[in-house]
DNA sequence: TAATCTAGTGTAATCGATTACAAAATAAAA
DNA sequence: TTTTATTTTGTAATCGATTACACTAGATTA
């Protein structure tokens, strides 16, 4: 291996001089510089970075906690990450949870163990008093999610709102009956977007019918049994909210399985717009997260965290926007009823 | 922050005895131990992994190079990548390339900078000589793609193979009039299923129409747009074999926005077996391949080379499956033609 | 009893860079 | 020409762990 005294030895000077030029800094004579510039091309010579990080105490890597990285969603909000990490030579170290807690747990230390400058956290069900106090010690920016009473940095949507936005559309569109899959509600997001929904519901004076209103987990496999469950209710509902795109492709399967159609017996609106959500057909009307732009914003403020800038405000909020497309009609008439 | 000294210190021992504390290693005497054990409890120790790296020259940290993130074929991958890098107590260290091959040759430096033990290239269209020289000198696994007259290791499926039984199997269905669309030429496994399909062509004498072979990049988008134009030939094929599930995904849109349905005028094959091929309507009968298999076994080829324990052989092959759903079928009787 | 071995611990070198400080060389000012 | 300022370079400490080597004390063997 080349080591920077190889180098020095080699252009005659000493090893600090070698530093100097690599580092761009200091005074360096251009002639010695050059010397030293084609010494460490001709034994293509390249620092180690393990060295140069334990000196400077900085590792230039964040940790990326992600609870599902095969989720299109997750995946395009790292893509954001990257971007920006990318930009700011800093690199990114994965840390796919497969949404086990425990894992998620064990991400912690990887920062403790100073293997990066900070972490973004894309899932945070971990216990908040372990969020903050590692918190307190390393930069740390939750995207997607928060914190209730917490001041760490967060970049997300207003989930509330947006879930206000999407029910009182699917009101707007004469339904009355409508049902909510919802996430794991020990996600803050989850119960944000079901508090959206309430909210929703409550401000057209629509009583909220508690078995109407499902806990799945995300997934495909959820939105597909849960739409069952409310399939087998004497009364279905005539629209369907659901927590994400996944779950919401679920449902529409659960519902082309019982012989009816989407939008014409039922109305569904999903929630993330990953890709597949207008592929799929039909198409899905979704409310569409700036994935892309969560990712960038999120690093950001890693970095700034890092570097003890400070931030403007501890809540980054990003627009969302309803995406209408094929999965909502009109309430169908009722029938009149013998 | 605490260091090893403060421990000592408290403990009453050298940093000698905390590390053999540490590492477990050597003959620490049991009461020392718990007095070590003890302080570093009080301290909240934990050690610095980047000295500790430093003087072991190792990282524990595995670099893998991915093409594309958003693309769950891919992010399978990682997952079982990641799951044998934990089992064995290593990070990963993510590279999405975004597709742009001057990333690619990016990361190379990482390695270089020892910021990795080795990696893990999920894309090789790098010119091969700097794969060649990067590989001897660093551990260095492929997977998926693989270099010609290289023993890079490799895990892979046998795509020539592959695409001949699936050529096949639509050959056994009647068609003649196949249409090909394949991935970009300039990575190698793109031109192995070309090979297998022309292959299977020939084995059965069907003469090859070089108009029905189309160039994309393995994208959705390519899909549609090809499929587009070999619609638009005075006479299109009767089925078509797509180098990826999104490109075929892509080709059924096509198909369907012309009014045809598949299978009944056109079937399609693709490759690969994402999630959203079994979900997508009509479902994909699609190339299956093991994701999750090849990320395990190329993490545990690079632990053995890292190791530098011998490998059997340098070329995995992994078994792959023609599932067959619903977007193949009989090929129509000729109409009577006037 | 003396010689040898072993367990347990400490001292100090080491990994490969960066950088504070000192020193030398050169330029500018008196 | 001498003095002072500036530029350029080198020496050695440092980052925080690991580990080769040395040492001590007690156990074992001859």
């Amino acid at each position: 291996m080349v080591r920077i005294s190889d180098v020095a030895k080699m252009a005659n000077v000493s090893t600090a001089t070698v530093s100097r030029v690599l580092s761009n800094s200091g005074n360096v004579k251009k002639e010695t510089a050059e010397k030293v510039l084609e010494a460490i091309k001709k034994l293509n010579y390249q620092p180690n970075l393990l060295a140069r990080q334990l000196r400077r105490l900085e590792t230039k890597t964040v940790l990326v906690v992600v609870p599902d990285i095969t989720n299109t969603f997750f995946s395009k909000i790292l893509r954001g990450i990257e971007q920006v990490a990318i930009e700011n030579d800093y690199e990114v170290l994965l840390g796919d949870t497969g949404n086990s807690l425990e894992r998620e747990k064990g991400y912690l230390d990887i920062l403790r163990q100073k293997k990066a400058d900070g972490m973004i956290l894309l899932t945070a069900r971990l216990e908040s008093h372990l969020l903050e106090e590692i918190s307190h010690e390393f930069p740390v920016v939750l995207a997607c999610e928060y914190l209730e009473g917490s001041d760490i940095p967060t970049v997300s949507i207003d989930n509330i709102s947006s879930a206000r936005k999407a029910t009182e559309y699917l009101i707007s569109l004469g339904h009355k009956r409508i049902g909510f899959l919802s996430g794991p509600m020990d996600v803050i997001l989850s119960r944000d977007r079901l508090k959206g929904f309430k909210q929703g519901m409550m401000q057209h004076d629509i009583a909220i019918e508690p078995n109407l209103i499902q806990e799945g987990d995300f997934s495909f496999e959820s939105g597909f049994n849960l739409m069952t469950k409310l399939l087998a209710l004497t009364e279905p509902p005539t629209a369907v909210f659901a927590s994400s795109d996944e779950m919401a492709i679920g449902a529409i399967k659960a519902i082309k399985a019982k012989g009816l159609k989407v939008p014409d017996d039922i109305s569904i609106v999903g929630f993330d717009d990953i890709k597949f959500a207008s592929i799929f057909e039909p198409a899905l009307t979704t409310v569409s997260q700036p994935m892309f732009e969560i990712g960038q914003k999120a690093m950001e403020l890693l970095i700034k965290l890092i570097q003890k800038d400070k931030l403007e405000k501890s809540q980054y909020i990003l627009e969302d926007q309803l995406v209408i497309r094929e999965t909502c009609k009109e309430k169908k008439k009722d029938m009149i009823k013998m």
